[in-house]
RNA sequence: GGAGGGGUGCCGGAGUGGUUAAUCGGAGCAGUCUGUAAAAUUGCCGCCUGAAAGGGCUACGCAGGUUCGAAUCCUGCCCCCUCCA
């Protein structure tokens, strides 16, 4: 694809909105290397799929030559973003956030490119910040500039409380852009208001205002919400292959095509053939599903993992079997033996009282045998399922031939 | 500073002395169906003990008290919200 058209699909696939459209295009056709900016609030190290989707056009354009300023939130992380349910968070130790930052670039750098990417702290500008500066700073804004962002205005106006604290937060994700002379600012959706605060801080300042890219939210597993790891319903990056493959297969099916879009990079003209063919019931929708895990596998892993991940599924899912690899519990086996006992050791039920309830709901089965009572002929090699995917193994300590 | 309202299980939200492990909704888990989709439908949904029936323990902001008996009444404390200043 020559430059011209690779531009116009950046801006066009799994775009929620660019400000300002016209301004990024005349950056990104002038050679200019652009400093783009991605923040990342280390209360919450761990990727999933919706951060996906930015997190790939950052890759997208450092592929055409531009480089990645990665903001370590150490700051910001202690107010908390006030969108949504806002609660101030508590402080985390220089050790926490160390180790939080080491989790979340693991998984950053599986989609970004390393060596395209900027690691910047937070604390190397806000440390040495002082009062006089902060009361400086908020001073470039008012009250209602603030009380514009949604969030903060039905708060306002439902008599709910907003603190100072969180006022001062998309200040200092403003300033963070200053700090960094960034010129396009990536995040999702709902960060709007955030952004757009860096860009009038900068003009204000007298920098060169960033462009803002915003991608749309994902929307996780449970088919309604967007995907957030408090509510539940994400795919993880860091997850091994199976788990994201058959979370994956679990999406409703109103869901396929925009992950096809947002987190793939299937063709847009093999993206119309599937838009066609479910829209005429001519394709299963199980089909592209699978074919959706796979390349979401793939991308995260590799093509073996993928097929390694479809095949168990197929197998064990589809057709119901006993997976090659079974986690393993040794333990010493005798003719009384409670089922109950060896469900919470091996992690399958969080109780005995739930382990009861799994049998009495014809949930358990030993060796293909559905079981109705916690006295159950248990040998040594029985494979203990529960549910649709929980299978282990059982060992007899006595039994080992080695 | 003054007046008022409220803190219940993962969440929302009933319940004002026993019949309440606590109505109901959501989430979640499991069964049937199936494509680990949707929809439907059934059951479960604190812990321990018991094959089961059952039994025990812990629980309604915290700490005490009244009572045969408290989420429900009293006292003190903590926290949240609204209005006025």
């Amino acid at each position: 694809m020559d430059r011209g058209g690779e531009i116009n699909r950046l801006l066009r696939r799994g775009v929620a909105e660019v400000i300002v459209e016209d301004e990024l295009t005349k950056l990104l056709t002038s050679g200019k290397q652009l400093r783009l900016k991605e923040g990342f609030d280390p209360s919450f190290p761990d990727i999933h799929l919706g951060h996906m989707v930015a997190l790939r056009k950052l890759r997208q354009f450092q592929e055409l030559g531009h480089k990645v300023i990665l903001i370590v939130g150490d700051w910001t992380a202690q107010i908390g973003d006030p969108s949504g349910v806002s609660v101030t968070r508590p402080m985390l130790t220089r050790d926490e956030v160390q180790a939080n930052a080491k989790t979340y670039m693991e998984q950053f750098f599986k989609v970004v490119d390393k060596e395209k990417t900027e690691v910047r702290w937070q604390s190397e500008w806000f440390g040495k910040f002082t009062l006089a500066e902060v009361i400086q700073l908020t001073s470039k804004f008012t009250i209602a500039q603030l009380l514009a962002r949604e969030d903060f205005s039905n708060r306002y106006n439902n008599g709910r409380p907003i603190t100072l604290t969180e006022l001062l937060y998309p200040l200092l994700q403003a300033y963070d852009s200053v700090a960094i002379q960034s010129d396009v600012e990536f995040g999702g959706n709902d960060q709007k208001f955030n952004l757009l605060m860096g860009r009038e801080l900068q003009a204000i300042v007298g920098q060169q205002p960033q462009q803002i890219f915003l991608v749309p939210l994902l929307v996780g597993t449970d088919g309604s919400k967007k995907m957030s790891k408090s509510l539940g319903n994400y795919i993880g990056v860091a997850e091994p292959p199976d788990e994201i493959y058959g979370k994956v297969m679990s999406i409703p099916d109103s869901l396929i095509m925009d992950y096809f879009e947002l987190v793939t990079d299937v063709s847009d003209e093999e993206l119309a053939e599937f838009r066609q063919g479910l829209s005429h019931n001519t394709v299963n929708p199980m089909v592209l599903k699978k074919r959706l895990a796979r390349e979401i596998v793939t991308q995260l892993y590799d093509s073996e993992s993928a097929s390694n991940a479809e095949g168990q599924f197929t197998k064990v899912i589809q057709q119901g079997e006993i997976p090659e690899e079974v986690t393993e519990l040794y333990t010493k086996l005798h003719p009384s033996i409670d089922l109950r006992d060896l469900m919470v050791k091996t992690g399958q039920a969080k109780s005995r009282s739930e382990a009861s309830r799994l049998i009495k709901q014809g949930a358990v089965s030993i060796d293909g045998q559905r079981i109705t009572t916690p006295v159950a002929p248990i040998q040594s090699g029985s494979i203990v399922k529960v549910g649709k995917r929980r299978f282990t193994k059982i060992i007899d300590t006595d039994n080992i031939v080695s």
